[in-house]
DNA sequence: CTTCTATAGTTCTAAAATTGAACTGTCAAA
DNA sequence: TTTGACAGTTCAATTTTAGAACTATAGAAG
């Protein structure tokens, strides 16, 4: 499979994963929300090389996750910032963070804390039922085919329909 | 940077990203959800390599994500099932899944909708601050460093602090 | 018994992506 | 006239991934 079918699966999640899911455009993109706009920035934060750097920058803004703002003339620059698009990625930001916070610190604690301004608390964020609004569980949540499903509701990806059956013996 | 340093770095988000961060992982923790729990399952789901398939699922173990359970003696074969680590990932899923239902979807839809057995509603999955309760947007949350923090406040990656300069004219 | 099928891998080569390092170009300041 | 900051681009060398075949075990089919 190739980055570009992924956009196009039947499944909500690979199409995020399509555009967002690698190492680097996820770095680049906690780089965002920690308010880098700068290729230099971006580039001396992450170590990353500056050429999938370049070419990382190119594809979020072709999709809409950021936009290319000139900032001065002369020697023309831009910063890249957040659409609304890109920033409505916040809650998967978060639920990585909130991850690694449950499952990867060391003895240490969290590397960072959230404080939420309208409240004042420093806080975890929570998953929850837009209905009823009761935090989610896998097991709690059934799911059913949407109008933009294709095959069968548990098969939701390709088929790699097992073609007819290569096998054979060596000599 | 190699991908084990990133389980080291102190941001939970890039520890997150060390485990879950790559297309094929990402994928298949989706067909975990969805209940697929065998090999050739995750296989002619998801049209992986038998390679790359064999290589994540033994990743996902040894993190403790997956667990290898045997179900049958003779030829000797194994399920794989999401361990509470692998299940706290659930937040993480279903804000890819949202975000992709909310930006990637075309005419057709939504693929999957998803039913809350609680309230038994159709619903959609919102993060909210765990003090308040409110839905969180990257606006009103402030971040701070925690006891597990390195550097600056804003600065929680490798500091590849631009070696003095090679910088040379040709010839 | 010999072959077929199912399951879970492993092995190998070719193709694609990533790294590391240097190079280009513009303009300002020293 | 040279140096520095910034935003890329270019290219060889590695590393990963894709694609396909091969191995192994054991029950069922013929």
């Amino acid at each position: 499979m190739k980055w570009d079918e992924l956009e196009e699966e039947p499944c909500s999640m690979a199409r995020t994963i399509g555009v967002i899911g690698d190492r680097w455009t996820l770095l680049i993109l906690r780089e965002c929300f920690l308010r880098t706009r700068r290729f230099e920035g971006f580039q001396s934060a992450l170590g990353i090389t500056r050429h999938l750097l370049a070419e990382r920058l190119k594809k979020l803004v072709r999709l809409g996750v950021l936009r290319r703002i000139p900032y001065q003339e002369s020697p023309k620059r831009h910063e890249y910032i957040l659409t609304q698009k890109g920033l409505d990625l916040y809650p998967i930001m978060m639920a990585l963070v909130h991850w690694g916070d449950t499952h990867m610190v060391d003895e240490r604690g969290r590397p960072l804390l959230h404080e939420h301004r309208k409240c004042g608390k420093m806080f975890d964020p929570v998953m929850v039922c837009s209905e009823c609004g009761e935090p989610l569980s896998a097991k709690e949540v059934h799911v059913h085919p949407g109008p933009g499903a294709r095959p069968a509701p548990e098969r939701v990806l390709l088929d790699k329909k097992a073609k007819p059956k290569p096998r054979r013996k060596a000599a």
